[in-house]
DNA sequence: CTGAAAGCGCTTACAG
DNA sequence: CTGAAAGCGCTTACAG
């Protein structure tokens, strides 16, 4: 390559490079690009990086990759972001066990590829310990609070996003609002349980009668709304879209058109379902996509010394929940049903 | 590291690779060992990549990862297969244009890295011209034939999956077997109508009104159903699990319980839709996970030379949809709706 | 059984 | 404005 365009292999570098404080004179400038342009000639990233100390990949560890509905959301998130900033993402998936331990093992991998950082996304836990190994180089953590402190986190704002379908709720005339609230211990339960009691709260309303935990599918949200219709409710949140399939079910066969006799709200905006029911569900959006993309981001700027650890490790980084108006809402109607 | 155990970095290297062909002492390879657990050396695989000219990272480039509901299930399967072959998974996201020239950028990027070998998985396409610089290393092709008939692949036996189900509902005693096509001009719409066809031809069974082509969604299926229902059919296959949503609700409507009144089967096997429907849905699945298991076991092998693409380009390996029964098929009853 | 030396393909002071 | 030389951290003939 060097001897094509008749110039030593350090002026390639600094062309192809543009390395700053360095000129070199345009029409040699010329030659090495056209000569590289002929041969098809492309640096090796792997000699480069061992000269220079940086491979520019990050690597994702997650879990339930099949698992959980959005982790495919995270991924394209971290994945354009790192496209954008010319940083490739591996990805390891494993199962993670959220022990410092074990989940080491596959976080090794990548320090051994030389990472430039690691992104360690974790679905339904507030804390974590995170692997002892994952300190080594720059990290931040997706769905999870670091329990040491020390590593940047983001999450979603379950609870805000909860609160934010009461106030919709409220606005628009709904007095009696239940919940469907799902009986599994995690993070995201409570959360989105309180949001749902401190919009109720604000509107002071009454709770009473109207929470009902179930499992955290169709039939528990069809167990629970069939529980709920007994106290008149005009409205039922539910955990997630898929008890909210369970609702509309349970409004069905209980004669009850949705939204003019019942509204429903779901949570997970999880595909296809709010589009595929009858009416089409509104719902709130986790905000995976933008948890995958502000991981990358954050990530890059750690590296690049543009930010510090320290100072983000303090308080988590709290993504909103929007809500997605479909049409299973709407006011009650006066008739009483 | 080297210096810690009193030894040469070359015996270092024996040591921990186990070079074959190369008898170290017991305990000077035990001091080696040792020192490198203390120090908690790790060999820098671009060091060792630059050297070896081989990166034990294989690149996987994918379209739509999130919208397809599946990718998330290619990339499992693909992942845990390299990982059984301490292999590294790079992943590229990108829009596929199915055009050799705008598509070989992200390639690029694998190449620049000096991967191994590259996966280059679409969906919908039964024959792609794959981008020209894929060829520069071993590769695969998942769901897409290679026009050019020299990279290997893998793809879904849709049809022979759609032709099954008719099999099995003409084994239960239903004659009536009606399909709720796809409008979309898509591969899986000719495999699975065509396996429609051929089951119902090998029954010796009448298609007649039994067809209808609607959008491949919940409110095609529920407008397909519809008309379907008025050529009293015991049993309506849809096009995809979305669809079959739609069914449930036709038959709802016009009060046909599934599946006394009638038989319902969907296709995908798209979560959560099966689980979550009442009752649950009987479908068919397309072995995702096995085709990125596929495309990584064959990729590692024509790497090692252990197959050879000329022999596996002939013919692409076709992996069965197999039936997931669940519970919305039974024997037709015997009176008439 | 073990080590010295070369070299993988780059970048980066440094010299001119 | 350009190049010679060193060195990143390994592996691999080769020598002993």
């Amino acid at each position: 390559m060097a001897a094509r365009a008749g110039v030593s292999q350090t002026t390639v570098s600094h062309v192809l490079n543009s390395t700053p404080h360095t000129r070199v004179k345009e029409d040699t400038a010329a030659r090495v690009r056209a000569a590289a342009e002929e041969l098809g000639y492309r640096p090796n990233r792997l000699a480069r990086g061992l000269r220079t100390h940086a491979s520019d990949m990050i690597g994702l560890l997650t879990e339930e990759i099949a698992t959980t509905p959005h982790a495919g959301r995270i991924i394209l998130g971290a994945q354009q972001e790192a496209s954008r900033r010319n940083l490739t993402l591996a990805i390891i998936n494993s199962e993670l066990h959220l022990d410092p331990e074990v989940d080491a093992a596959p976080i090794q991998a990548f320090l051994d590829r030389q990472a430039d950082g690691i992104i360690y996304a974790t679905v339904y836990h507030d804390e974590i310990i995170a692997p002892e190994n994952i300190s080594t180089r720059p990290a931040v953590l997706i769905g999870a609070r670091d329990a040491a402190g020390v590593i940047p986190s983001v999450l979603p704002d379950e609870r805000a996003g909860s609160a934010s379908v009461v106030e919709m709720l409220v606005r628009m005339g709904h007095r009696r609002i239940a919940f469907a609230a799902s009986a599994e211990d995690v993070p995201a339960t409570r959360g989105r349980l309180q949001g749902y009691l401190d919009g109720m709260q604000a509107a002071g309303l009454s709770t009473e009668n109207l929470v009902v935990p179930a499992a955290a599918d169709a039939r528990g949200g069809y167990a629970a709304t069939l529980d709920l219709l007994d106290h008149a409710p005009t409205a039922v949140f539910c955990y997630n879209d898929r008890m909210a399939m369970g609702a509309y079910r349970a409004a069905g066969q209980r004669g009850l058109t949705i939204p003019t006799d019942l509204s429903v709200v779901g949570f997970d905006d999880q595909a296809p379902i709010p589009d595929s029911l009858f009416p089409t569900l509104t719902t709130v959006v986790l905000p995976h996509y933008e948890m995958g993309a502000w991981a990358v981001a954050t990530l890059s700027a750690l590296i690049d010394g543009r930010a510090e650890a320290g100072l983000l490790a303090g308080h988590p980084t709290v993504l909103s929940c929007p809500i997605i108006e479909r049409d299973s809402v709407a006011s009650p109607s006066t008739r009483s049903h």
